[in-house]
DNA sequence: CTAAATGTAACCAATATAGTTTCATATCAA
DNA sequence: TTGATATGAAACTATATTGGTTACATTTAG
């Protein structure tokens, strides 16, 4: 859809830290992970955290871990917490409100968009971090 | 998804010439209606020539038309025609292979989100250009 | 106190997008 | 045949988004 990784990078992140399974994981060690910079993992986290999915603790020792149980955090959830935006593009259309095909196909695409969007995110819904994890688990079996 | 006002233009320049009922129309006209530039319009409407949704006539009185009766035409068509990529952003997303959650994630990524795709996309599907035109024909009596 | 961590602002490079100019080519019609 | 009007396409620009990076203030465990 967007184009962007910061849906996908999210998900391996929560997916990272059900991995580590409770442990305060510092953006250093999910940065690795994901092979970025760790300030991009905590703009993306910053997020996260806003959303209530992940639970940050500062100073030494500190780090992220997620805020709920995998079975409770869905990718739609997800997607809502990084991805405001949905829109279809449709926010910088503009067309010429004089002619009368202009004047109402915004509101007729609102309409067609949204129901798409929301068949998308249903299916997005339908997916749990825990169901991420479990597809994770037959090659992790402890920290590396 | 995308962001970009192609395929919101694509399905007005469409219902554009639906709205004309098989004049050939120039692109000057279809841009006055999306309040672009008539270069933009040809730009799309190149795709759409590809994609056999438009036919294009050269010269004098030339223009465009659709290929098809509006029935036939689903957005769904319009959307492969202008939007080449989904992908959800997993172009560009390259974790580190050697963590055993970046190694897996990718490919895991790719099967939630072509279901995610193909749900957005079926519901397009259910939505031709004769539906569209259906909506706009209320305020449509005639050429403006 | 110090080491290690988050939180953020600021900046940069790369890319995508839309708009624009220009021109070659094609076609109809007088 | 000539001129007006169209498409087709290349090239350039301005702007926005995105991801990466540096820097630094703040917090906290030990």
């Amino acid at each position: 859809m967007t184009g962007n990784t910061r849906f996908a990078a999210s998900v391996h992140m929560l997916a990272y830290l059900a991995y580590r399974q409770g442990a305060a994981v510092p953006s250093a060690e999910i940065a690795s992970s994901v092979d970025t910079h760790p300030v991009v993992i905590r703009r993306l986290l910053s997020a996260l955290v806003k959303a209530r999915l992940v639970t940050a603790q500062k100073g030494a020792a500190g780090g992220f871990s997620l805020a709920a149980a995998p079975e409770k955090i869905s990718l739609r959830d997800i997607y809502h917490a990084v991805e405001p935006r949905p829109a279809h593009g449709l926010d910088n259309f503009a067309p010429n409100t004089k002619c009368p095909v202009g004047a109402k196909i915004h509101s007729i695409l609102e309409g067609v968009f949204a129901k798409a969007q929301a068949s998308m995110e249903a299916e997005l819904a339908r997916v749990t971090l825990a169901q991420i994890h479990q597809q994770l688990r037959p090659v992790c079996t402890g920290k590396h």
